[in-house]
RNA sequence: GGGAGUUUAGCUCAGCUGGUUCAGAGCAUCUGCCUUACAAGCAGAGGGUCGGGGGUUCGAACCCCUCAACUCCCA
């Protein structure tokens, strides 16, 4: 006996190992057209989160799309080392067991490194398996394997040497809790309440009788101040001019210079420029000539050149000074004041802009092509509404800040020798080389040189990744690369469209001529109901794999895709996964029902069963053709949430409540041969229809519904087509189905059993009348589908008011249902006045409409003449309500 | 400060080229059913000034202007 209700776990577990088995997934270059996908690479120590169930469930659902079609599907999977999360993650548990990073050499951190990556690397593409991801796993790649790494260094050579690639002091995000730079995008800038103080510098040479206050929220950083700036125009300050001012507590002249940029009502007008420690100071000393004095150490705690409160954190000198500076009597007063601050995206901490010498990509050449191509549709965005974006962040791009001060990824190939001179080279070996062939110094041994002590920004590496993956960087002419570069969709977050997409796109122009990919599917990001993003540390998101035990693989991954149009963010309610989960049920219960019938090979049903049946198979045939084109359709447009939304009524709708129903034989009954095959064969298409969505059940249901190969499965079995579409047998239906519905409603509100026959008139218009002839004929050539529905005789056709009858009223024409004994006749005069009005309104509005000669004149014919036809419906409808009132009024 | 997006039923969202696919789906709610596949179900029902205002048009949820609220990106 097979279960009442779909039980999907050892389903899963042994379709997914069969399919491994089988070697279903796996792609290599082939005479067939290849439709690939690469992984956006998780990082290696993460575990799944809600973004990555729906975004790889949208991966999925294509590949395994393209698979059934017969194209050579490859879905590339792998992770990324993501350098300053893994990094903090080893620092942490290092801490944990009691070791400081800087106790340890560079060799003795990246074992540890290592060690953990190995030890938590790769869980995440585990747990991809659970969800029913068809990656090809025998292709499963690392940013940090020693081909990846090879690539990157090429790479980096490469650009040095065309000379993209530039070293430079430059203001950066400093994180100090990383210790490391990060670039502008690594950066969040976040809205905090801070202190605007108030600081008095007096003025030099006025003997304590003169000052001038300017308004900061960094009072910890006045040591490193150069000048002090105001506005040229500013009158409160004209005298001031070409004097200079001390710096309290540690009594330093600075002069005071004057700058438009200086605005005149913020604070007080005045602004201590401190170059080392904001950008836009930097860029004012660089005007005015001031020396730079950097007074916080790489952890963010100041030094010795601050004079003052050295060793204290930043943040505890802020406080500190605001102390000193009211005891020395140089604190006018504090304000609060809100402000945005640059905070870490990978550590949180707050960015400290500082200057330090670091390794830069130039990109305004590179960026170009990837601007133009993405602009002309070369590379589609889904939806396209992010290219705005994209143009804006690529014509202001700025040079990328490549380097990292972390030890956990690919180590700057540059080298230095004793007087630093820098060398670009693969290795120290071929480094050597260089600059013996070059510089022609022979006697320069190893030894003298000494490798950067910077690893490169992730990013670096896994901008290569659509290229990476097939070895296209270090063989660019291999079979793989060749074959199944470009890839065709990308399926990503918006919030890594400029670090990793627009990378990509750049470096597989600059490498390869040719984009990475021909469609970039942008995800929305999943949030919970509260519309707060899911995330680990609020701990609102629920653990993926919890929700795959509860309600099944397939029944998770329908439930993402219910509401996630591309682009639109997705507020997740277990609720989805439940009604995902409900309609694995329904198909199962679907499979129950077939599976149980017993098929009569001998003699025939006879006369009009035999016709309901032939019209059902034939009715449904068109109805699933009908849709196969829609999801045809939607999945050209990317509409995955409209596909699966189709699949969805097509089953639940149309194949359950209405297929089932029509050709369900009595109890205990057997079905004839020829409906049990045409259900089959139904029962398979719509599995293969479902499979991309639910891969786990439908092979279930497949692999039992009629006898297999061993080694056989849906997953590689055509992808259904659409074949002709009777509309005639779709409109016949849609009438039969309106008037079914109509029926049991009649039975609801009037207490009537189903078990009771009821009958049927139809007044579709005058016998005379050749349309309502045909309106009326159809209503009758599928009337045994109502009759069996509704268990109704059969259809009768009226000219006039059936007395004593309920009535409704189907697409434009009436049925009277004659009924023993009305319930309810005031309620029924109510509801009949009513519908009398909204129908005289809507005969009004539509004279309106054709009286108008412009509407007559303008509109397309056949929608004037739709126009006239509601007219004329409309009229009858209300001949027929006033007869209806007449008779209950009697 | 600059740019983009969103606003449609109680909730989450569709609505594609302005017109019968035009106000729709699912969930939730209400009513009646444990009807021999499925109560994770069946059959029905109610629920909307399409954020406000103005305009263009024969015709607007859709195009334009304006105001408001929210979200995101960049400074």
């Amino acid at each position: 006996m097979i279960s009442k209700t779909y039980a999907p776990q050892e389903i899963e577990t042994k379709w997914y190992q069969y399919w491994l088995d089988n070697q279903f997934f796996k792609s290599t270059p082939d005479e067939r057209e290849p439709y690939t996908i690469v992984i956006p690479p998780p990082n290696v120590t993460g575990v799944l989160h809600m973004g990555h169930m729906l975004n790889n469930t949208i991966q999925d659902v294509l590949i395994r799309k393209a698979r059934m079609e017969g194209k050579n599907a490859c879905w590339v999977p792998g992770t990324d080392h993501a350098s300053i999360a893994t990094e903090a993650k080893v620092v942490a548990m290092l801490k944990e067991r009691g070791i400081n990073k800087t106790d340890l050499t560079r060799d003795e951190f990246l074992e540890y490194a290592w060690e953990w990556t190995h030890k938590y690397g790769g869980i995440i593409l585990s747990q991809l398996r659970k969800l029913g991801a068809s990656c090809d796993w025998d292709r499963t790649r690392f940013t940090m394997e020693p081909a990846l790494h090879d690539s990157v260094i090429d790479v980096f050579v490469d650009l040095y040497n065309k000379g993209q690639i530039y070293r430079g002091v430059r203001m950066v995000n400093w994180d100090p809790q990383g210790r490391t730079a990060v670039s502008d995008e690594e950066v969040i800038t976040k809205e905090i309440q801070q202190k605007l103080v108030y600081i008095r510098y007096e003025i030099a040479g006025s003997e304590g009788t003169e000052f001038i206050t300017i308004a900061t929220v960094r009072p910890e950083t006045i040591m490193a101040d150069a000048a002090i700036a105001v506005n040229p125009n500013d009158e409160r300050f004209k005298h001031l001019h070409g004097k200079k001012a001390i710096i309290p507590l540690i009594n330093r002249e600075i002069p005071i210079i004057t700058d438009t940029y200086v605005t005149m009502d913020f604070g007080t007008g005045g602004l201590k420029v401190t170059p080392a420690h904001d950008p836009n100071d930097y860029a004012l000393g660089i005007t005015h000539n001031l020396p730079v004095l950097d007074i916080l150490n790489d952890d963010g705690t100041l030094n010795e050149k601050a004079q003052i409160l050295v060793g204290i954190d930043r943040f505890a000198a802020r406080k500190a000074i605001i102390k000193l500076l009211d005891e020395s009597g140089n604190l006018e007063k504090t304000e609060e004041y809100k402000s945005n601050v640059g905070t870490s995206e990978r550590t949180g901490a707050v960015i400290e802009p500082k200057l330090s010498l670091q390794w830069f990509l130039k990109m305004d050449e590179l960026s170009k092509p990837a601007l133009a191509n993405v602009m002309d549709d070369t590379i589609q965005l889904v939806p396209p509404k992010f290219k705005n974006m994209y143009r804006s962040w690529m014509e202001n791009v700025h040079d990328w800040c490549i380097s990292r001060q972390l030890w956990w990824g690919q180590r700057i190939p540059a080298f230095y020798m004793q007087d630093g001179t820098v060398v670009v080279a693969k290795n120290k070996h071929e480094a050597l080389e260089k600059v013996q062939h070059e510089k022609l110094l022979f006697a320069m041994t190893e030894a003298d040189l000494t490798q950067d002590e910077d690893v490169l920004d992730t990013w670096f590496s896994s901008w290569l990744w659509p290229m990476s993956v097939f070895d296209g960087i270090k063989d660019p002419n291999n079979k793989d690369i060749n074959y199944y570069y470009p890839t065709n969709d990308l399926v990503t977050a918006p919030e890594i469209l400029f670090f990793w997409v627009a990378r990509m796109i750049i470096a597989g122009y600059e490498y390869r001529g040719e984009a990475p990919f021909k469609n970039v599917y942008l995800t929305g990001i999943v949030r919970d109901k509260q519309g707060r993003k899911m995330s680990k540390s609020l701990g609102n998101s629920p653990d993926p794999l919890d929700l795959i035990n509860q309600y099944g693989a397939d029944g998770v991954r329908t439930g993402m895709l219910f509401s996630s149009a591309a682009g639109n963010d997705l507020m997740f309610d277990e609720k989805l996964v439940e009604q995902g989960r409900n309609f694995s049920n329904k198909i199962w219960n679907a499979f129950r029902l077939v599976k149980g019938w017993t098929v009569n090979e001998g003699e025939k049903e006879e006369g009009n069963e035999k016709t309901k049946l032939e019209k059902s198979v034939k009715w449904f045939e068109s109805q699933l053709n009908a849709t196969l084109i829609q999801i045809e359709d939607d999945f050209s447009k990317f509409r995955i949430s409209d596909a699966l939304q189709a699949v969805y009524k097509l089953i639940w709708d149309d194949f359950c409540s209405r297929y089932l129903e029509l050709i369900k034989p009595g109890f205990e009954q057997p079905i004839d041969r020829v409906t049990y095959d045409a259900t089959i064969n139904f029962f398979e298409r719509l599995m293969a229809l479902a499979h991309p969505f639910m891969p786990f059940i439908t092979e279930e249901i497949w692999q039992d519904i009629r006898e297999r190969e061993l080694g056989d499965s849906i997953c590689i079995k055509p992808f259904p087509k659409a074949g002709i579409v009777n509309n005639q047998i779709l409109i016949d239906a849609s009438l039969q189905f309106e008037v079914v519905s109509h029926i049991r409603n009649i039975r609801n509100t009037n207490q009537i059993s189903p078990k009771e026959s009821v009958p049927v008139h139809m007044n579709t218009g005058s016998l005379d009348d050749p349309t309502s002839n045909e309106r009326f004929a159809s209503y009758k050539r599928l009337e045994s589908f109502s009759g069996s529905l509704a268990n109704i005789p059969p259809i009768q056709r009226t000219q006039s008011s059936i007395p004593n009858s309920v009535h409704f009223n189907s697409s434009g024409s009436m049925g009277y249902v004659p009924i023993k004994t009305l319930i309810n006749v005031e309620q029924e005069i109510v509801d009949k006045r009513k519908e009398l009005e909204y129908n005289i309104g809507f005969r009004d509005s539509t004279l309106k409409k054709l009286s108008n000669e412009r509407f007559v004149a303008n509109a397309k014919p056949d929608l004037v003449d739709r126009e006239r036809q509601k007219l004329v419906d409309a009229d009858s409808k209300i001949q027929a309500l006033e007869q209806r009132l007449r008779d209950l009024a009697m």
